[in-house]
DNA sequence: TATAAGCTTAGAGTTAACTCTAAGGTCAAC
DNA sequence: GTTGACCTTAGAGTTAACTCTAAGCTTATA
C-alpha cells in the first residue's frame, strides 16, 4: 500500500497529476486511510503504469480511458477495438509527422540560403523567401525538374 | 484599399484572426474609415502574407513578432539574428519529430503484433505490451543485437 | 507539544492560437 | 426607410493536460 507521494516517486508522475488522472476517471486508489489519505495497491500501481506507458506512446487521456475499459473487461472487447484506437492514433501521428517534416525541410532550406553573418539583413534570403511566400518550393521543383536524378 | 473581409478572402485568414493578430501587434490597418472600418494598403497586405507564410513554416507568433521587427528595419539587424530564430525553430521541430517518430514506430509495432480480429481481447498483444511497459523496445534491441546487419 | 512535512479538497491559472459572442453602429440596395 | 450583410469593441470560451494555490487536516519526529 503506497501513499500518493510514494506512487509519485515510483511512477515519475507528480501527485498533482495522479489526482488529476483520478478526477478524470483514469485511475483510483483502492483504499483510503481513516483521514482520507489515498492508498494504492499493487493492482492500482499497475494500472497507473499502464496509463503512463500509453501516455508515452502518444495516446490522449481519452484514448487511454477507452483502453482502460477494455483492459478491465477483455472478454467483452475485441482486438479490433484495440487496433482501431491504435490505428487512429497512428494516423494522427503520421499527419503531424508529415507536417513537421515539411517544416523541417523548409527551415533547412532557409538556413542553407542565408549567410548567417553579422552584416545587416537588407540582403537576407530568409527574409526574402518569407516575403515571397516561400517560393523556395518552386526553386526546388525547378532544380529537380532540370537536374533529373538527385544527389 | 481592402476591407477586412476582403483581406480575409485574399489571405485565407479569418477576420477574427486578423483582428487577433492586430491585437497582438503583428499587423495593422494603415487606414480607417470615418466609421472606424479597417482599410488595408498593399503594404499591409504584404505584411499579412509574410505573417501567414511564417506561420505555415512553423514559427510562433512571438517568433514572427521578432521577424517582423527585423523586416521593418533590416539595416539595424543582421542575418545572424534571422538564422538564430530560424535555427531555434528547427531545433524545436527536430525534437518533436524525434518524439513523433518514436511514437510512430511504437504504434506500428503494436499494430503488427495484434491480430486486429473480432475475438475477445484476452490475448491481445497490444494490451500486453502496454501492461508490460512496452518492452517491445527490448525485443527490438534484442533482435537488432542478434541479427547484426539489418534488413 | 510544537514544528515540519505531507495529505485533503475545490477551484483557479497556464499555454498557444485562435474562435466566438454580444451589443451595437454602418452601408448598399431595393 | 428598412432589410441584411458587414463592421466595431471588449471580453469570454475552447482545447489538452497539466500545474498550482489556498485553507485546513494528519502524521512523524524531536
Ligand atoms: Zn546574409
Ligand atoms: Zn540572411
Ligand atoms: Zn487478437
Ligand atoms: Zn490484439
Amino acid at each position: 500500500m503506497l501513499k500518493i507521494s510514494e506512487l509519485s516517486e515510483k511512477t515519475g508522475l507528480s501527485a498533482h497529476t495522479l489526482r488529476y488522472y483520478e478526477k478524470h476517471g483514469l485511475i483510483n486508489a483502492s483504499n483510503r486511510s481513516e483521514a482520507g489519505y489515498r492508498f494504492y495497491t499493487d493492482s492500482d500501481v499497475r494500472r497507473v503504469q499502464f496509463v503512463k506507458t500509453a501516455r508515452n506512446t502518444g495516446f490522449s487521456l481519452e484514448d487511454i480511458g477507452q483502453l482502460l475499459s477494455i483492459r478491465v473487461d477483455k472478454l467483452s472487447h475485441s482486438c479490433q477495438e484495440v487496433t482501431d484506437i491504435t490505428r487512429k492514433k497512428l494516423v494522427e501521428v503520421n499527419a503531424k509527422l508529415t507536417e513537421l517534416q515539411s517544416m523541417q525541410q523548409t527551415l533547412e532550406l532557409l538556413l542553407e540560403s542565408c549567410c548567417g553573418g553579422p552584416e545587416n539583413a537588407t540582403h537576407c534570403s530568409i527574409m526574402e523567401a518569407l516575403d515571397a511566400g516561400l517560393l523556395l518550393d518552386k526553386k526546388i521543383a525547378a532544380r529537380t525538374e532540370q537536374g533529373g536524378a538527385a544527389k
